[in-house]
DNA sequence: ATGGTCGGGAACCGA
C-alpha cells in the first residue's frame, strides 16, 4: 500500500500535474495541501471518474486539503481538535484499509516572531495532543503532510539564511521532536539517515535550478505502521516540470 | 541589484 503527501499549490493550476503524478506513481493514498478553493469548487468529477474516492475540506483562496484514495474513505473528520474557533482548513483524517491517514497543512508561521508564529505553536501542541490519541488506539496511523518545519539543519540548503525562518526556529523543531518521541517514526529518515533531501524549492531566486531547498513534507508513522514499511521515497523529478508546484510528493510503501 | 515568482482572484495577501 503506497501512501503520499503533496503540497499542490492550487488544484486549479495543478489538476493536469497532478493526473499524470497519480498514473506514473499510483500511489493508493493521497493527502494533499493547498488546494485554495472551497468544496464545491474541487474538481471531484474528474477524479472519481478515474476511480478515485474523494474527501475535501477546502477554503476559499487559502489552505485546504483534501483525500484520494483508491479505496473507500470512511470516519471522515475535518479540522484538528483542540479549539472550535479555528476557521482555517489545515486538517483533515480518514480511516482507510485498516489504517488511520492524518492529512495537514501547518501553518507557516512566518513571519515570527508575531502572532501568525503563535498561531504554529498552539497548532503543533493541538497536534501533539491528538497525535498522542491516535497513538494510543494502538492501530497503525501515519501523520501526513507539509509540515513547515525543516527538522534539522540537514533540511536546509542554507540554514544560513533561514535561521531565524519560522520553518527552522527552535520552537517550531522542539515541536516537531516532541510529536515524533511520542513513538513516531519518520518515514524518509528511517529509510535515508543521512542523505540530502528536499521536498520544497521556492519559486524565487532560482531556487530549483541552485537546489536552494527544504524538507517540509513528511510522513510519521505509528509503531504499527513504522513496522511495515518496505519503502520511502520523495517524487523530485516532478519539480522540474512546466507548472508545477514548488513542492514534490513523498512517499511510503507499506507491506499488505 | 534589499528584488526576485507563483496562485487565487481581481487588489493584494500568503508563501
Amino acid at each position: 500500500m503506497k501512501l503520499a503527501t503533496f503540497n499542490v499549490n492550487g488544484i486549479a493550476a495543478r489538476l493536469p500535474r497532478i493526473l499524470e503524478w497519480l498514473e506514473e506513481a499510483k500511489p493508493d493514498v493521497v493527502g494533499l495541501q493547498e488546494i485554495k478553493c472551497e468544496d464545491e469548487r474541487f474538481p471531484r468529477a474528474a477524479l472519481e471518474d478515474l476511480g478515485w474516492h474523494v474527501e475535501t475540506h477546502g477554503q476559499k483562496g487559502f489552505n485546504g486539503v483534501a483525500l484520494l484514495s483508491r479505496l473507500p474513505l470512511e470516519d471522515v473528520s475535518r479540522g484538528l481538535p483542540g479549539d472550535p474557533d479555528d476557521a482555517q482548513a489545515r486538517y483533515i483524517e480518514a480511516r482507510v484499509g485498516g489504517l488511520r491517514f492524518a492529512n495537514l497543512y501547518l501553518p507557516n508561521g512566518n513571519p515570527q516572531p508575531g502572532p501568525k508564529f503563535a498561531y504554529k505553536l498552539a497548532w503543533m501542541a493541538r497536534l501533539e495532543a491528538h497525535a498522542a490519541a491516535l497513538l494510543a488506539t494502538e492501530a497503525p496511523a501515519i501523520l501526513a503532510g507539509d509540515w513547515n518545519v525543516c527538522p534539522t539543519d540537514a533540511d536546509v540548503a542554507r540554514p544560513d539564511v533561514m535561521a531565524e525562518d519560522a520553518l527552522c526556529r527552535p520552537e517550531s523543531r522542539a515541536a516537531f521532536r516532541r510529536i515524533a518521541a511520542q513513538g513516531w517514526t519518520e518515514a524518509i529518515r528511517a529509510r535515508f539517515p543521512s542523505e540530502t533531501l528536499y521536498s520544497f524549492w521556492d519559486y524565487q531566486a532560482g531556487a530549483w535550478a541552485k537546489n536552494w531547498g527544504l524538507r517540509i513534507d513528511h510522513l510519521l508513522l505509528s509503531p504499527a505502521a513504522a513496522d511495515r514499511m518496505v519503502d520511502a521515497g520523495i517524487d523530485r523529478d516532478v519539480r522540474a516540470r512546466e507548472k508545477a508546484s514548488d513542492h514534490v510528493p513523498v512517499w511510503v510503501e507499506l507491506a499488505a
